[in-house]
DNA sequence: CTTAGGG
DNA sequence: CCCTAAG
């Protein structure tokens, strides 16, 4: 991530933390990734989202003063008191009662934070979910990477000079800013957010067709109010960025499977867009008991029927994220009606923790076909019974995370080769989704899990049920059961290996890593090369630090790399075999030519022969 | 099941 | 991190 100086918006350039800071800092910000922009002084706020801050301002500039179209919910008064965000952070602020607003950080360290109202869980979620999914992969802090901007500030943002946000959207997103390992995912960008790029195609031509009624029409049911623009040209951007942002593809059948196509029944609804993950209807329901939540999900790009989708969905869409959703509305039952859509496999496993508490053996998925002979041969059945068995599945990549409904059967920690067996096979019979009761337990869990991981996800695995989680350090797209290592578990590994020797990685684990089930052995052994790499490394390249930044990976500090080395020294990485001839013509490594050489140990290596 | 090593 | 081979 990014760690920007306050004052690089007074006109300075963009500074990236200094290294030192980088890991504290990360681990504090790096959740807090939006920023609100205020509009008129009033009590809206949008995200500062890019392009998205930058459409729905410019929705917003419709001549006549349009106060509800933001959704209060994102209005925050948090009180974070983060010392890196203060009101310079808020270049676009308009005087007004609270000056200090934005998200709350999923900052374990910050208790007032954790302690915050469910509404904001609701927006911590949301923040982290829809940077896990990889969906909104966006700079941080926004106003204070662009410099210009703070000039900009003073423009009137209510008016309808759009211009001061394209313009922060296109110099900011120059500037590259990357959290973690991943520096291409940037490039991503354009294509996320804007997901539903194949309306481009077909709407602008339907919409030409439309009288300015028509479009009234449109306008009026997308966004649940009447607008007087007579101009033509202003609406249909309007509407289309209601599409664009809306449209549903695959949502459209579900939408008039559960009935609730027509248009009247927008009242209990609230319309999620898509780009919202999962984690986000949960508190969203919760915190709103809809009484129907509909969501949008999926990276639909697939480009069809875009007018039907839009007549199914436009009602929803002035629900949807743009006005207030009132608590009070509806404390009725918690009706989710939820678009199916298979339960990442992180969430899967994620929920596993929670409801396969008292669920011991897990229903065998029956195999139809290809007894199982050997381990191997079972688990390539499984891979192709994965791939082939469910149009889903090849949506995403095997690591990237598949949903499933909710009351599965899950297994703790992470999933076993088979466990996609049953999972697809419990996808065939879950078209018509379980009880409600299931629904309103699995999103509760998901729900608590979600909230657990805001404080959990950084406290050394020491409390997690959501072990697997992971912060979104890859910017959204870490969906593996990646879970990065702290330095105290870089310190307790290197101290078990002091005390075992390497090699007993098991040992260690137990004795040191006891508290943290998620670190098997392997990853111990793993983890150790890694340091002793980095150890290597290190003291060939004093200018590591610049390294360690360009990778993004929390620093190692010399002291514990120091230890490392000598430690390898120690004890050599294969296994101290006593004796360890310093290599050379007595060592077997050089005797083998065939391709085949043996490593000190003696064990055989295959070397990749080119054939 | 554990470890080593490659990917 | 994941997988596999070897003990």
């Amino acid at each position: 991530m990014l760690e920007v100086e306050n004052d690089a918006s007074k006109g300075g350039t963009a500074k990236y933390g200094e290294k030192d800071n980088w890991a504290e800092q990360s681990i504090g910000v790096d959740q807090l990734t939006f920023k609100l922009v205020q509009v008129e002084g009033d009590r809206t706020c949008i995200p500062a989202l890019e392009d998205e801050a930058m459409e729905v301002e410019h929705l917003l500039a419709e001549p006549q003063s349009e106060e509800d179209l933001i959704v209060d919910v994102m209005h925050l008064n948090s009180e974070n008191t983060n010392p890196r965000l203060g009101n310079e952070d808020f270049p676009c602020e308009v005087g007004c009662g609270n000056p200090k607003k934005d998200f709350g950080m999923l900052d374990s360290d910050d208790a007032h934070v954790v302690k915050q109202e469910p509404k904001y869980e609701y927006v911590e979620n949301m923040m982290q979910g829809i940077e896990e999914e990889g969906i909104l992969h966006l700079p941080y802090s926004l106003s204070s990477v662009c410099p210009d901007l703070s000039e900009s500030s003073e423009m009137d943002y209510a008016s309808e000079n759009m211009s001061f946000m394209r313009n922060f959207g296109s110099e900011c997103q120059t500037i590259s800013i990357e959290r973690e390992e991943d520096a291409g995912e940037m490039s991503h960008l354009p294509n996320a957010i804007i997901p539903c790029e194949g309306t481009s195609d077909c709407a602008p031509s339907f919409l030409d067709n439309m009288s300015t009624d028509e479009l009234h029409d449109a306008f009026r049911s997308m966004f649940g109010r009447d607008t007087c623009v007579m101009d033509k040209q202003w609406l249909k951007h309007r509407v289309l960025f209601g599409l664009q942002n809306h449209t549903e593809v695959g949502y459209a059948s579900s939408l008039l499977e559960c009935g609730l196509s027509s248009v009247e029944n927008d009242d209990d609804m609230i319309w999620i867009p898509k780009n919202v993950p999962e984690e986000i209807c949960i508190p969203l329901t919760n915190i709103f008991g809809s009484s129907a939540l509909v969501v949008g999900t999926g990276a639909g790009k697939e480009r069809h029927s875009c007018e039907d989708v839009a007549v199914a969905n436009i009602s929803k869409v002035g629900k949807a994220g743009f006005e207030p959703l009132n608590l009070e509305e509806r404390p009725s039952a918690l009706t989710a009606t939820k678009r199916l859509r298979k339960p990442t496999r992180r969430y899967i496993e994620e929920t596993s923790e929670m409801i396969s508490r008292g669920c011991n053996e897990r229903a065998k998925a029956p195999i139809d076909s290809a007894p199982i002979v050997s381990s191997r041969d079972k688990l390539s059945h499984v891979k192709t019974d994965n791939r082939g068995g469910q149009v889903v599945y090849q949506e995403y990549s095997p690591r990237s995370g598949i949903q499933v409904p909710n009351s599965l059967q899950f297994r703790r920690g992470r999933p076993k080769k088979n466990s996609s067996l049953m999972l697809s096979s419990f996808i065939q019979g879950s078209k018509i989704l379980g009880s409600k009761e299931d629904m309103i337990f699995s999103v509760a869990c998901q729900a608590t899990c979600a909230s657990r991981l805001a404080r959990d996800e950084l406290q050394d695995g020491l409390s997690d049920d959501c072990a697997t989680a992971t912060r979104n350090e890859k910017s959204g797209i870490r969906r593996k059961h990646h879970r990065l290592w702290t330095l105290s578990e870089v310190m307790k590994l290197v101290e078990g290996v002091s005390r075992y020797g390497v090699g007993r990685w098991t040992e260690i684990k137990r004795l040191l890593f006891s508290s943290s089930a998620y670190r098997t052995s392997v990853d111990l052994k793993d983890k150790w090369r890694n340091l002793l790499r980095a150890s290597g490394a290190q003291l060939h390249n004093r200018n590591q630090v610049e390294l360690q930044k360009k990778h993004m990976s929390l620093p190692i500090p010399q002291s514990v790399l120091r230890r490392v080395k000598e430690l390898s020294i120690i004890h050599p990485y294969p296994r101290e075999r006593k004796s360890r001839p310093p290599l050379v013509s007595s060592s077997p490594v050089s005797a083998c030519s065939n391709g085949i050489s043996i490593s000190r140990s003696g064990r055989i290596v295959h070397k990749q022969i080119s054939t």
